[in-house]
DNA sequence: AAAAATTTTTACATTTTGATGACAAACTCG
DNA sequence: CGAGTTTGTCATCAAAATGTAAAAATTTTT
């Protein structure tokens, strides 16, 4: 399970966002100023660091340049929050090499996709891997799928879906969980919208040679499933 | 049709979000102040609660608060309208448990889509167990169900129904129960509908090779029980 | 054995749900 | 800037699932 440190002078937004980030996946730890935060990132290493910008003294830009400056720190992926106002600050983030930031108030879901999507970056094992069924074979690294040695074209969102389906296989993903997984959790779209997509996936993979659309399955009142069972493939 | 209840003071702005919602989608329910507002949540349980924060007497924290105290109401999604300028409230509603928020004024396509967003988190989903009898199989997480390696193909409802079954073996259950517990407890349907889907549950659990329908007992004048003993199964 | 009670089947109208094609808005890339 | 993609939404069609009523079958009671 990722942890996330959250760096804030402010008990309450700490524990707003503890509360958040548990009920979900992450284990916190938790640091009411810069000194304090480096020691526990030097200590427990965590995955990602949600610094507050204006820790009192201005010490939040301090303690970024600091992790920026040192090898054991350098790839910690830090997220800045900011008030909506300071737009100036987020330059200036960015620039001393924070990896995202938001603005507060912000929702705690927008803040969990975010998390994720960090920790998606700076894992990329995760996320560029090679998945396989039958002849159909989907290159993270390459971003491209084969069905043999004939290559399938697919829209970014379509790639997207079929990667995660075929990272898991044998399992039914209602609508609204495709959604929050390979849409991310913070969009507003019609559910439906899935369907089109399964079907523009469908398809790309209805090939004269052979129908890989039926790996994609129908399972009528739960959702759509990845599987090579019964399909022939396998 | 989900329910929606706006809280609100001004009835001007109650009425057009009412307007914007209705239009064949929520129904809505309202409150002026937030001890109706309390009442009709209690009462009616809406899907969905609008909250302005702005109520007399900064009532709608307080709202807020003691929705999130209580077991009963703890799990209804709150969002907040607040107007643009207000941020540090943003911060506190979003402290005190608030789902969202959307700043007045808003455009109604886009609280809609909030409300969308919320509904579709927060219904639950799809039980993700395994049970076995002998060679039959259930599977919760790919939704299937296998005698063997024959793949046996079920409705939703006779899938819900056999895995509330297969979940409480050796227990009968009467047609009211099972309505309540399957079809869910606030829906009328006949009893007799029962029967029909038992039968077809039967039906589908009938194969060449093993006639799987004797795991569901007619229990006369009770009800149907689930159970391997004494058919050679188990 | 007839009647009554209860369950199983069948058949069918209605409702739900998913597939599909079309379209306009948003986005991308040269 | 524009031509070509990609995306989300909608309207429509087809298929599947559902609930009900009624007939048939079964078991229990009288």
């Amino acid at each position: 399970m990722p942890s996330v440190l959250i760096v804030d002078d402010e008990l309450a937004i700490r524990d707003m966002v503890r509360m958040a980030l548990e009920m979900d996946e992450f284990v916190c730890l938790e640091a009411g100023s810069a000194k304090d935060a480096h020691s526990i990132i030097v200590d427990d290493n965590p995955d990602v660091v949600l610094l507050d910008w204006m820790l009192p003294g201005g010490s939040g830009i301090d303690l970024l340049s600091r992790l920026r400056s040192e090898d054991l720190t350098r790839e910690i992926p830090v997220i800045m929050l900011t008030a909506r106002v300071a737009e100036e600050h987020i330059v200036r983030g960015l620039e001393k090499g924070a990896d995202d930031y938001i603005t507060k108030p912000f929702v705690p879901r927008e803040l969990i996709a975010r998390i994720r999507t960090l920790l998606r970056r700076s894992k990329p094992e995760l996320n560029a891997e090679r998945y396989q069924v039958g002849e159909l074979v989907l290159d993270g690294t390459s971003h491209r799928v084969f069905a043999g040695s004939i290559l399938i074209d697919l829209g970014p969102t379509e790639f997207r879906l079929l990667l995660f389906l075929m990272k898991h296989p044998e399992r039914v993903y209602s609508r609204a969980q495709l959604l929050d997984h390979v849409w991310g959790a913070n969009v507003y779209v019609e559910e439906r919208t899935v369907d089109v997509h399964i079907r523009r996936l469908r398809k790309a993979l209805q090939l004269p040679s052979t129908d890989y659309s039926k790996l994609v399955q129908t399972v009528r009142g739960a959702g759509y499933r990845f599987s090579p069972l019964g399909t022939g493939f396998s």
